[in-house]
DNA sequence: GAATGGAATCGAAGCGCTTCGACAGTCTCG
DNA sequence: CGAGACTGTCGAAGCGCTTCGATTCCATTC
């Protein structure tokens, strides 16, 4: 292994100055700057990631708790993984894969053992179980997702609240007047998910404000329920001209169930998605959407906790103002 | 923080009966082992991973390198990466999450610098281009997936060869004449991906072995790709009667367009699946499938690395057998 | 009863890095 | 021209752990 001795040897300088050079802290003159440099780079020195955070206190690690639940939707999730890495990357940072699978013990561990730096959690529900513990931690904490009470933890989501709100404005303006909404599987809101609440909030008191009539429906992600929920939709409110979907796994059934009942979209039946963007394109009527800013949020929780490790913030919470990308499955009520 | 002095002066002996204690390398008395322990939880002591990884070169963490593709279905690839974190954790490890886009100079600093032990790969190409890397490394390797060549690392992954025989041996033996594939997305096989081309090789010929007519499609996960592939298979062989689906993504949409064409499942085509089992019972008839044994791959995977790193094992190509799984989607030719 | 060996424990060295204080040399300015 | 400030570099300490002898104590064995 090529070590921080072996570099400053072969530059002819001392190991803390190689040290300074790598972190900056203290200037160096072009020359050595340049020495070292090549140095390292003919020898292909890195340094050793336990030395240096045995010495300085800094992993450069951080741990993301992702969820193991299959009610919420799998590539979604994996969108925010993904982002989440990419920025971590862009700020020197590695990402740790934590389940709760562990439960509590699992955060204490890699805190106490210094594995990461800092963790970010996901999946977060309304009244959430773990803050105790993640304040606990005595490090810094991101929720992708905003709980009731955040208690001084740092929480960044899209305002689903919003989100709502513009959907069935939206549908609104273009004079629909009978609206439901269909939500995600009802095992997500049994457990009080923190953006199903949040959504279902908005939707209700907004087409209230909008004089609609609304019904709302969660549904789980299985042909017998989008049929059974479909059903529910009409027998409720046989004249709905809108429907709000946020619920990524059904998507692509609802439209077939829209289909086959001879319920042209938007002809017959606007449609509006909650979902990522690139998802939005992949049906045969490109959908009108309000976009799930995955990257968004994946690389604002990663900014928000590096500036927290740097002492350069406070927790704070940020929700994303929604945006809505115009498709071509809602229009103006006939 | 609390260290192992800690320990050692509230236990009263010295820190490296302690780290005897924990690692069980030397023998310690019944007496002294209970007091370390109760100190360590009275005191909640957690041994400082970088300080360990310093002194005992073991940093107890695999890389997991994730394909970022979205050609390649996300939940099966997070099922993998869910049963890598899983397992890993009983092997008293941790998971870290790199991508592709640092290229091979991120495998290199993650191995030079020392922040994993090892490295599992996914999405594995039968030419793999990351294979000189890897052996560069000089740590251990296990590829998820079997590129032609894997050169002296190690392999596991189902054995799709013998998958694909499997379901066409069921579809023969049900008396089904003319079958077809409808594969992965053409960008799966243009990168050469390794399980897509022997699953395809596997297809064809067995469907030869058995003197069946038979054709394959790759299929986009587009509603429009779909509708396509399906027309290609019926204007081919008009009179196919057996469908096999290697193709997560798309699998709910084949199975809604052969019901608008009025082909019954299995009545008038009987469809085997390639996917994870629990997938298989989320549709309107549960299917009959080849499962993708994510689970066992995975802790597989992290058996194999863990042995290699305790010296135990040498590399192996490890191919997992293929189970059918009858279910009610395919029958008797009629 | 001396020699042998095993069990249990300790002390010290060392893993590779960061960081602090010290110091030599160079500038700047009154 | 000397005090003071700044620049660039070095040496040494120390981060918390593992691990390698060394040591002590006891039980065997001939």
């Amino acid at each position: 292994m090529v070590t921080i001795a072996d570099v400053a040897r072969d530059a002819g300088v001392s190991a803390s100055t190689v040290s300074y050079v790598l972190s900056g802290k203290r200037s160096i003159s072009a020359d050595t700057r340049r020495r070292v440099e090549s140095s390292i780079r003919r020898l292909g020195y890195h340094p050793h990631a336990g030395a240096r955070a045995l010495a300085s206190s800094r992993t450069n690690v951080l741990a993301l708790v992702v969820p193991l639940r299959t009610d919420i939707h799998v590539p979604v999730v994996m969108r925010f993984v993904t982002s989440v890495v990419t920025a971590a990357r862009e700020y020197d940072h590695d990402v740790l894969l934590l389940t709760n699978d562990e439960g509590p013990d699992g955060l204490r561990r890699v805190a106490a053992s210094a594995i990461a730096d800092a963790i970010l959690v996901m999946d977060v529900e309304a009244e959430e179980p773990r803050i105790p513990v993640l304040q606990s931690l005595l490090r810094p904490v991101v929720l992708i997702g905003v709980p009731d009470d955040p208690a001084e933890l740092s929480c960044v989501d899209l305002d689903f609240h919003a989100a709502a709100a513009r959907c069935v404005d939206h549908l609104a303006d273009l004079g629909h007047e009978q609206v439901a909404l269909i939500g995600p599987s009802p095992t997500v809101y049994e457990r009080g998910t923190s953006f199903a609440g949040r959504f279902l909030r908005g939707f209700t008191g907004t087409a209230h404000e909008r004089a609609l009539h609304a019904c709302a429906h969660s549904c789980a992600p299985s042909y017998e329920a989008v049929r059974e929920c479909v059903d529910k939709v009409f027998a409720d409110q046989p004249e709905t001209t809108g429907l709000v979907v946020h619920n990524e796994a059904v998507l692509g059934t609802v439209l077939s169930e829209l289909q086959r009942r001879g319920r042209r979209v938007p002809d017959d039946i606007s449609v509006v998605a909650v979902c990522p963007e690139d998802m939005a394109v992949s049906f045969s009527v490109p959908l009108t959407t309000v976009a799930i800013p995955s990257n968004d949020v994946g690389r604002l929780a990663v900014e928000m906790v590096i500036r927290q490790l740097d002492g350069a913030a406070a927790p704070e919470v940020r929700l994303l103002s929604p945006r809505l990308n115009q498709g071509h499955s809602t229009a103006p009520r006939r």
